[in-house]
DNA sequence: ATTTCAACACATATACTCATCCTGTGAGTG
DNA sequence: CACTCACAGGATGAGTATATGTGTTGAAAT
C-alpha cells in the first residue's frame, strides 16, 4: 500500500515533529522510531535534500525539521521516496476503462483512490506530531 | 496498491471469463492480455491448484476457467498470490493507535481500508468478463 | 510407434527494495 | 593542532518480486 521506506519517512517527521526546535542526533532517533539507525540517516539525507529537514555536523550535531515543513502533506513526503504517485489509471488494466466504458471495478477503485488522495493531501507533517491529539 | 502478479491473475481470469467453454491456449492468452508467455503460464499453474483453472495438455490443450470460479471473490484471487491482506494494523505505525487514542491517519485510513475492503469483496470474477458490462 | 503440440516443473536470471558496512568530511573541544 | 563527534555518501549485500529458459510429461494426430 505504501511502501517501508515511506512508512519510515513519517515515522521520522512525525517523531521531529514531537521535538520542535531540538536538534536530534540520528542514533536517538532511530532507538525511538526504531528504525535501523544506518538506513534512518540516509531517508534523513533525502528529506534534507528536499528541504524537509535541516541538519549539523560535528559535536553536539542533528537533525531538526525546518519549521517551513510543518505545513508539508503527506503526500509530498511519499512522493519523494516512491515518485508521482500516478493513480491515475484504473487498478488492474483490465482493459480500457473511462467514464463511459468502465471496467467493473472502476467505480470501486474511484472510492478506493479518492480516500486514498483525500488522506494524502488533508494531513500535514504538523498532524503527525504526537502532541496534536487531544 | 496491488501487486503486478496480482494484476496480472485478474487480467487471466477476465480473458477466460470471456471465453466461456473454451480452451485457451497459453500464448494466445498472453498475446491478448500481454502478459509475458513464460510467467503466465506459471500464474495459471497456481489458478489450476487452487482449483480456479484447468487445464488440458497435448493436442488441442489449454486452459479454461471451472464454472465454479464464476462466482468467487478477487479478493480470493489476490489473497492467493499476495497471501491474507492483513490490513488490520495502522497504516504508518506512527505509534500505538486505536480506536480511544487514534493516531492522526486513523480515520482517513479507515476509509480507505473499508473501499478496498469492499471492492475486494463485492466483485467476482463472473464480473470481470468484458460481457458484463451493458 | 512416431511425431507434434502444449502444459508442467525446475532452474536460472534480472530488477528493485530494504538494509548494512565502511570511509570521508565538517564542526566543535581541549 | 590533535581529537572526537556526528552527518555524508559510496559500495555492497540480502531478500523478494518479476521474468526467462530448458527440459519433461501427457495427450492427440498420423
Amino acid at each position: 500500500m505504501v511502501s517501508q521506506t515511506g512508512r519510515y519517512a513519517l515515522r521520522i517527521l512525525g517523531h521531529l515533529a514531537d521535538h520542535p526546535g531540538e536538534r536530534l542526533r540520528g542514533h536517538e532517533i532511530a532507538q525511538a522510531t526504531g528504525i535501523p539507525a544506518n538506513y534512518l540517516t540516509k531517508l534523513l539525507n533525502q528529506l534534507r535534500k528536499r528541504g524537509f529537514v535541516e541538519s549539523q555536523k560535528g559535536w553536539g550535531g542533528g537533525f531538526a525539521l525546518r519549521s517551513e515543513a510543518l505545513g508539508v502533506r503527506i503526500a509530498e513526503v511519499i512522493e519523494l521516496f516512491e515518485g508521482p504517485a500516478d493513480h491515475a489509471g484504473c487498478v488492474f488494466e483490465l482493459r480500457e476503462c473511462d467514464e463511459h466504458k468502465p471496467c467493473p471495478l472502476h467505480g470501486h477503485w474511484e472510492k478506493v483512490r479518492s480516500s486514498l488522495h483525500a488522506m494524502m493531501n488533508a494531513v500535514s507533517i504538523r498532524d503527525l506530531a504526537t502532541s496534536t491529539r487531544p
